[in-house]
DNA sequence: TATGAATGAGGATTCATTCAT
DNA sequence: CATGAATGAATCCTCATTCAT
């Protein structure tokens, strides 16, 4: 692993447990187990090194959670495999979720346009990976033919989006697993229960 | 209007204009028109005046939306009005939405307690004025008595979150008028779409 | 009692309480029962209300000291309740003796004039009050008439001082009681223990 | 000399300029020729520095004076030496008197538990090493065994305190001389003029 | 007199960033 | 590469003092 990388993960790990705006240079130093001078000697800015961080960890974990999802045999296991993986981790069992930083990549959108582009880019990436799979499925006549596939896949974007807020933030109204069940039977409800045809 | 209150406000427009963590004691003595150390004069910390400043906001704005819908005659429409209130501004015709704000709180939420605690307060509230319509709705007969008022209102208020970041973040596949119109077609399609009995 | 006494009354239970540099022009204004815009209403700096509190409570402590002293009889008698009445208060007892004013005087004079020149002349009229019992007990033939009464007085009062801040400050080598007896035994052995001629 | 022993003694020089309640931490900054960043890189806040320069000025001192009074061959004089090095040094040459800081810490004490240990300790360091040249000067029979060693190091320090709070504040009724010749008198009239046996 | 709003100067502290070694 | 010293700007917060009412 480069020390870029080193210091790329450091960051997350840091804006995981700090926030996004707490994060400073020296506490990815002490996680990255270098010197502050050492880190800022790869990257100019401690904003480049947040900016390409978020960036880095967000996109490896979508194509990590494609490529699993994509082992699954059937379109609607990988669909609901894909939105499992996308959903925060359990509350009650890791440290600090790393969906906490889309909560930072969301406020910090608005004014950081650089941020706001990744975002948009890895948000696409979500939603027309979910059509993607929508419409699989309907080639292999899992899901019903009537469904708009970038439809759906923009509104199940949106789901997991305000769910997932409200899985992360520890609501007493909303658990991992009810967001699970709400995501399977809208799935069930618009893309039909249909088998199969092979 | 006491001097609180202009600090509070002046906060308001701060923190929309520049973000929770962008937003310092100069910025909002300079909106209140007033000096730095006045501002100071009337609170301890300036986290406080951003605490007390997003709690006043917060409810002020679901006060003045509930009466606004509670006007209406039909349950529906009330239902409807609130949500519609409830959305982003049109992101093409203001300087900055307060649903801004929104996306400041969660992100703070996690590393703040009294934020969060606004927060489940607040969004409780949301979600409880939300199913006290769907059974006002169920009584007189416009909405389906099948229907888990809770467990709709729950599932609204995560619609509603997921869609309104998309909006206020002006995503190019996500518009205000597709919002309430997804919104509309929810509220169609779980609770029905009868007319009152009277 | 005039508003400025007030003030200077409430100015030294505070330097008392929070020290001579850690006294706010609230914190006198609190204790006397009035703005702080009001206690400036009758001095014009801060500065003027400490030194002229430390002059009058000072004056005024050995004022009471030397009129309870005179009404004993004997001039040993006089000297040692003058002694007794300049030391500090029990530790044990009071919140805070009025000797640590004396610490902040000391500490102050070397960088305030003002404050330096009240502590000489002060410091002056406790030694020429000791000096004067000793030439009267003189007169009376109850000290022995061989002892310089200046330079008795003057060592005398080095003595009070430096037990008086030993007592003040709780060292735990040092109490009132034995404070107490060192002076009288030093009174005794430098003045003579004779009976007074009359 | 590393960058903290020059903070440390820059913070010295500017108490003995400034008062202990007078130094800024620019003050530090400015006789240490660093900016005032680069001292608060060395310590974190201010009151550290000043505890920690009290305390190391006072303790080098003495251990400079016990050192130094060490090498003569009389307990006598080795006690004689001892005082003369604790009072303040003349006030009508040097710019400040490190005896100032007494003042300080003594004002500084009642309400600073740090300060107050350190000072305690000190003073007891003080105190002991009296006792302990006593307790020599009557082993070689330079002094009388009647006298009670730690009674009169304790005399003895107090009449130290209060004589040299004189001299550093240059009252007029004593000076640095007059100072000397009432410890020796002291030393005279309590342990005796004898010689030494060998 | 009496209040409290209002200011502005000042001071501690933090921290990204630079740079000599 | 790597460190850590060094800086200076930024920012919160305090507080004496003024002043309109």
């Amino acid at each position: 692993m480069t020390a870029r990388e080193r210091i790329l993960d450091a960051a997350i790990g840091a804006i995981c447990e700090r926030g996004l705006s707490g994060t400073r240079v020296a506490d990815i130093a002490e996680r990255a187990e270098m010197s502050a001078g050492h880190v800022m000697y790869y990257f100019r800015t401690l904003e480049q090194i947040l900016i390409q961080a978020l960036r880095m960890a967000n996109e490896r974990f979508l194509d990590d959670a494609v490529r699993e999802a994509r082992q699954l045999p059937l379109a609607r296991q990988q669909l609901l495999r894909l939105i499992e993986l996308g959903m925060p981790s359990d509350p009650s069992e890791e440290p600090h979720s790393q969906w906490l930083l889309w909560l930072d990549v969301w406020s910090r959108s608005p004014r950081n346009p650089a941020v706001d582009a990744d975002r948009r880019r890895l948000e696409k990436r979500w939603i027309d990976t979910y059509a993607e799979l929508v419409e699989l499925g309907q080639k292999t006549g899992e899901f019903s033919a009537d469904a708009d596939a970038d439809d759906f896949a923009i509104r199940l974007g949106a789901v997991v989006d305000g769910l997932g807020k409200s899985v992360v933030l520890r609501d007493d109204w909303m658990t991992r697993d009810r967001m699970l069940e709400i995501c399977t039977r809208m799935i069930a409800r618009e893309l039909g229960n249909e088998e199969p045809r092979f």
